[in-house]
Formats: C-alpha cells, sequence, structure tokens
RNA sequence: GGGAGAAUUCCCGAGCGGCCAAAGGGGGCAGACUGUAAAUCUGUUGCAUUAGCUUCGGUGGUCCGAAUCCACCUUCUCCCA
C-alpha cells in the first residue's frame, strides 16, 4: 500500500496506492471543506493547480447538502466530478472550531449546526457511516482536537477517549467496507495522535494507536495555540512511534516553513487552508517570500506574482492587475489568488520530493527555510 | 419674483456653545490568517506627532470659549408663482 522510494536522513520520499490512484508524497492536500475549494475553485481547476488529494469534511457535508444525498449522487468523486484520491476529516476539528455550540461526552459530540442551530450528534460510528457515504479514499479518525494551551488532567482524559473512539471507528469502518451497499469498499482509515504539548501523553498515545494496523496516521492537536517550537518538539517526540511503513500525516499544517521542517522529522502528508484563506485575502506565496497584492507599490506592477511560477495567475496576468481585481472586489482576484497559492503549495511539495530523491532535501531545505517565510 | 431649508475632515453623514481634530458608514493605507461558522477580522486614516498647529462654504461679529449663536455674502435643494 505505501511504498518508501528514498528516504535522506528522517525525510522519506514515498508513494501511497489507493482506489483512486497514486499519492507521491510528501503531498500537499488542497483543502475544499465543502466539497468545493473556497473562492471559486472547481475540481477541474484542481487538475491545473496539479494537485494529489482533495480534502473535504465529514461534519459540513452531512450538515449540507448532507451524506445521503452525495451517497445517492454516486459518492464525493462523482458529485464534484473529481478522480483523484479524497481525504475526508472527520468532524474531529470542528470539536475544536465550534467550541461554543457543542458538549462532548464518551459517546460522542453534541453539536448545534452553525448553519441552523438545530441539534446534531456525531460519534465515531456516525463520522465513519457519513464518511463511508461520501466515499473518500481516506477517512479519518474521530478525535477531540483540543485548543492549546491544555490542562493536563484534561487532555490525558480527551486524548484517552479519542483512542477509545479509534477503536470503535477502526470497526465500524471495517464493518462498512464489508457491507454490500457500500460505495467504496477499500475505503482507508487513519488514527489520529493527540495528547497536546504533554510528551508522555503523545507517546502512550502513539504506541496505542499503532497497534491497530490502520492504513496512516496523523498528529493532530498542534498549530492550535502552540507555539512553533512546541509543535516541531511535539513531532520530535512522536514520530519514533509511529510505523515506518506507514503515511505519517501532520494535520492543519502549515506554511511552506512549517511543512519543510515537518518533512524533515518524516512527515508525508499535510493540509492546510492557508493558501486557499491567504490566496482569498490577497496573500500570497512567492519563490522570494510572501508578499499582498494588495499594497500599494503593486498597482502598475506588470510582473506576474512570481517570475519563476507556472500557474493559471502567473502565465497571463500581472500584480498590477490583480491588485485592481481584489480591490474591485472582482471575484477574478480571489480565485487567481487562490490559483496561485495551491500551484505554489503543490510545486513546493513537488520540488521537497525530487530534492529528497536526489539526495539534496537538506540543501534544499537550508536554503528555503531563509526564504519562504520572508515577507517581502 | 416670493417663501422654506441646507452647506462638516477623500465621499456619505452625525454633531447644534466648552468633554470636538469632530460619532458612524464608505473609500484609502497597513497587518493578521495553520485538519475553513473566515470573499473574514484587526489597526490606522488633518499636519507635526513632545508640547503644538491648521480645520467644519466665505467674511465679519457676540462670548472667557463657536462646527454649533448673529449679520451679510456665495452656492445648492424644495415649495408657491
Amino acid at each position: 500500500m505505501f511504498k518508501i522510494l528514498n528516504q535522506e536522513d528522517r525525510a522519506r520520499r514515498g508513494v501511497l496506492s489507493t482506489v483512486h490512484g497514486e499519492i507521491q508524497t510528501p503531498v500537499f492536500m488542497n483543502v475544499g471543506t465543502c466539497a468545493a475549494i473556497k473562492g471559486g475553485i472547481s475540481s477541474n481547476d484542481l487538475y491545473d493547480v496539479n494537485c494529489q488529494v482533495e480534502l473535504s469534511n465529514t461534519y459540513h457535508l452531512h450538515l449540507r447538502p448532507s451524506d445521503k444525498v452525495i451517497y445517492n449522487m454516486g459518492g464525493l468523486h462523482k458529485f464534484m466530478n473529481f478522480n483523484k484520491p479524497i481525504l475526508t476529516d472527520s468532524g474531529g476539528f470542528q470539536v475544536f472550531s465550534l467550541a461554543a455550540i457543542r458538549k462532548i461526552k464518551e459517546e460522542g459530540v453534541y453539536f448545534a449546526s452553525h448553519i441552523d442551530g438545530s441539534r446534531i450528534f456525531m460519534g465515531p460510528e456516525e463520522s465513519m457511516q457519513i464518511q463511508s457515504n461520501l466515499a473518500s479514499t481516506i477517512a479519518m479518525a474521530f478525535d477531540e482536537c483540543i485548543e492549546n494551551p491544555a490542562e493536563y488532567e484534561y487532555t490525558k482524559m480527551s486524548s484517552e477517549r479519542t483512542i477509545r473512539w479509534l477503536y470503535r471507528c477502526k470497526e465500524e469502518m471495517d464493518r462498512l467496507n464489508n457491507l454490500p451497499t457500500t460505495i467504496n469498499k477499500k475505503q482507508m482509515l487513519f488514527g489520529i495522535n493527540q495528547g497536546s504539548t504533554y510528551d508522555d501523553i503523545r507517546i502512550y498515545n502513539m504506541k496505542q494507536i499503532a497497534k491497530l494496523d490502520l492504513d496512516g496516521y496523523a498528529i493532530g492537536g498542534l498549530a492550535v495555540g502552540d507555539t512553533v517550537e512546541q509543535m516541531y518538539h511535539t513531532i520530535d517526540v512522536v514520530e519514533p512511534f509511529m510505523p515506518i511503513n506507514k503515511p505519517r500525516y501532520l494535520m492543519g499544517v502549515g506554511t511552506p516553513v512549517n511543512i519543510i521542517e515537518a518533512v524533515s522529522r518524516g512527515v508525508d502528508f499535510f493540509d492546510c487552508v492557508m493558501p486557499s484563506r491567504n490566496g482569498r485575502h490577497g496573500t500570497l506565496f512567492t519563490s522570494k517570500g510572501i508578499i499582498s497584492v494588495l499594497n500599494e507599490k503593486y498597482k502598475e506592477d506588470k510582473s506576474p506574482i512570481d517570475e519563476n511560477c507556472n500557474c493559471p495567475a502567473c502565465r497571463f496576468y500581472s500584480k498590477g492587475y490583480i491588485r485592481h481585481l481584489f480591490k474591485a472586489k472582482e471575484m477574478l482576484g480571489m480565485r487567481l489568488g487562490v490559483l496561485h497559492n495551491l500551484y505554489f503549495y503543490n510545486n513546493l511539495m513537488k520540488e521537497i520530493r525530487e530534492a529528497i530523491e536526489t539526495n539534496t532535501f537538506n540543501e534544499y531545505k537550508k536554503e528555503k527555510i531563509e526564504v519562504l517565510g520572508k515577507r517581502i
């Protein structure tokens, strides 16, 4: 299933085979929560920005249009007409992000819908059932993502509950994959490590979930209030306990620099709303650093966002024009911003892969870390 | 021709004697954004920035003190002819 092709120190170059095709890792998954990348990006555009994996959300799609509708439409791939791998997040992150409108119990989480306030319940079984209906390539375990900093005792209790939830997820996923009515009977399941910034909880948690023979393992609960140093430290602490022959996924991360740092620590999968959200807001990633095309200095700038970029925005349009689109609140501005950022992220991953293949990743890292995080 | 009302900082618009460099929008400028309740949020927006200086159509006046009161002028809107 997952094969490591090359390795340079802890950085891995691998390939994950799925029913929807191969995923070359390290990979960045492009976040389209509601079965669309925000900013007017179609699944067809995703091919143009070299997206390998699209990511959608269980909670959001359950509420609207409902997993039943998507099941009846033939699953997410047919629904959004995307034929590459799709990962669905479990709704666990919403336990964190919708904190004001939910209650957590052993059986699962009671939410008030952010759309109409109606009461909804989601536990491990419900999350698996919904994701099975969505028929994504990879389903994520239903977890509780805790905000940092967190109390030790609460973290311990919560992450142990998340382990129990994972066992229930695994059992339910096995059952669903054997149902004749299931669209994707080879749906993969990734488990999620939690434990906030407490090394002992993280390690205990990782050891427990590694016992299940899952298709991949994620590190969750990072970049949610912790410092960047704490995040790197936690990866360093947990990574040695992650199965080497399974993909590792750092959830919700991050900046280009975060990604390079995490790859060097043995992480294979990433996802983040940053390229799409920042793209919508005019903050764009370039090979020379980060820019805001909204800045006045680009008013009459005839050059593309990035001279070295071959994305649909950079091939045809100038910064001056794109700035105008943002200022005029023309939808095309956001669209071009997001296309550029996604292309940049997917290309960054390609460069990382090539660097590991040619055993030059350490140099690549050294060189890029200086530049990519800089605001210019 | 007669009558009524209005002119505020880039724009709209509040203020109607001191607590006003002047509310609130918009626009401008800058920043934030990490498993998306985010086409969102925050800061800033007269000049100098320490004191201070110059603003509320214009000119003059009342008052310790005026964007606010009075007189005239200018422009605009509405009503009656």
